[in-house]
DNA sequence: GCAAAAGTGTTTGAGGTACACCCATGC
DNA sequence: GCATGGGTGTACCTCAAACACTTTTGC
C-alpha cells in the first residue's frame, strides 16, 4: 500500500537513550541490530514515528516495545539529520534522554532486538549508523543537565550509601569530588535521608544506607 | 511528479528564530505569511528540507530566502512534531536559533513572504501554526545560556555604551541589574574597550562609546 | 594488629549583592 | 538652576574548595 507525496519526504525516527548507574558507573542502554543495515551492531533503541503519533509518544512506545522499559520523563535532546546517516533513505532522528534507577531496569530484548543490555558509556561497543555522536551529545547534555538533586531522584536505587552515591555523582560529572564538601552540599539539599539500615560489605565499617527524600 | 513509500512519512521544516536587540529590548524575525495555511499572520521564518540537504544548511538557505539575512551562528532549539500543528500534513519541524546585530540586519522580504519585520517579543502579533509555543521555547533557552559575554560578542552593534549593554542584558533575562555591579563584573570579564568616541543624546552628561574586546 | 572504607569541621578565597552620591550636559 | 542620565567604590554574605584524622569492621 503506497504513500504518495509530490515532493520528496524524509523518514523521521525516535531513539531514547537511557541511562543508568551500573555498579557506580554512567551506563547506557543498547540493542542490538538483527537486520540490515548494520546488523550485529549495537544501537540505540528506537523506530518509526507513526503518521498520527507525537514524537515523545513515539519514543516512549519504540523504547516499550524494543526493551520491555517503561519510560519515566523523558527530555528531547534534539534533532540529528545528516543526509548520509542511513543507508535505506533519507532519515531524520529525533532523539529523547530518559534516565532509570537500576533497580527498576527488566531488560528484555523486543521483536526489533535480538538483545538488549545495559553498557558502561566509557566502555561501549562499536555502534550503528551516528549513534556515537549521539551519545556523545547525550553524555554532553547529561553533563549540564544533572545535579544531585536529580541523580538521587531519577537514578539512585531505593536505598544506597553515601558514596555509592558519591560515585554516581562523580562517574556524570568525570570529575572527582572531596568526601566531607559532597556530604556538607548533601545536608544543605535535604534531599536524603537514612533508612537506618546499614551495609556489610567487606573488612571496614559499615556503611549507613540512604533513601531519597520526600 | 510523485514520490512514494511503503509507509507514510511525514513532512520535515526547519524554522530559524533570528533574536536581536533593538532599541534595548529583545526582539525577534518574522514574516507574514502569503499563503494559506494562517495566510496574513506572522510565523518564524522558514521551509521544507531539502531531501539531500543537512539541516542545519536548510536552515540557513530558508532564512536567506524569506528574509535576505545570512546567519552566523546556528544552534538547535529541537523538534516540535505534534501531529495536528499544521493543517496541510503531518510536519516535523526542526527550530534552530541565532542572534544578530541590529545594525547588521538588512531585511528583505522574500518570495514565500509578504514581509519580514522584526518584533518586540514582549509585544508580539498572533502567530501562525505553533510559533507562539515554540518561541516561548526559544526565548527560555536564550536565558538560560545566553551571558554578558554573548551579548557583547553577538547582538550588540559595532559601538554602544554600558547603558545600551545592560539594558539589553536586562530584556534577555528579565531581571533588573544594579548599575555598578555590572559594569564591575564587565571589568573582570574584560569583554569591552573604549572606542574613546561619546555619545550626546540629552540634556545629561555624554556617554562613553565601547566596542567588543578581541 | 592491620588493612580498608566510613564518617566528621574548619578555614579561606572568590564572586555576587546591596547600597548613595557627584558629574556633565541641554534647556 | 534644574532635570536627566552617566559614572564611580565599599561592606557584607554566600558558596565552593582545600584539607586530616578517628571509627568500625573482617581477617
Amino acid at each position: 500500500m503506497p504513500y504518495t507525496y509530490d515532493h520528496p519526504h524524509p523518514a523521521v525516527t525516535v531513539d531514547v537513550v537511557v541511562f543508568a548507574i551500573s555498579d557506580g558507573r554512567l551506563a547506557v542502554v543498547l540493542i542490538r541490530r538483527a537486520q540490515w543495515p548494520h546488523a550485529g551492531k549495537w544501537a540505540i533503541p528506537g523506530g518509526f514515528v507513526g503518521i498520527d503519533e507525537s514524537l515523545k509518544r513515539a519514543a516512549w512506545r519504540e523504547l516499550r516495545e524494543e526493551t520491555g522499559l517503561k519510560a519515566g520523563h523523558l527530555e528531547q535532546l534534539g534533532a540529528f539529520g545528516r543526509p548520509d546517516r542511513d543507508p535505506r533513505e533519507r532519515v531524520i532522528t529525533v532523539v529523547y534522554i530518559s534516565l532509570a534507577a537500576v533497580d527498576r531496569l527488566r531488560l528484555e530484548a523486543g521483536s526489533d532486538a535480538a538483545d538488549a543490555k545495559l553498557f558502561f558509556v566509557d566502555e561501549l561497543p562499536e555502534l550503528a549508523f551516528d549513534h556515537a555522536r549521539i551519545l556523545g551529545h547525550a553524555v554532553e547534555r547529561l553533563r549540564d543537565r544533572l545535579d544531585t538533586q536529580g541523580v538521587v531522584q531519577r537514578l539512585m536505587p531505593q536505598s544506597f550509601t553515601l558514596t555509592e552515591l558519591q560515585r554516581a555523582c562523580e562517574s556524570i560529572s568525570g570529575a572527582p569530588t572531596d568526601k566531607r564538601n559532597f556530604r556538607k552540599k548533601l545536608r544543605a539539599l535535604d534531599a536524603v535521608e537514612p533508612t537506618g539500615e546499614v551495609r556489610r560489605d567487606g573488612p571496614h565499617r559499615p556503611a549507613q544506607l540512604y533513601r531519597a527524600k520526600r
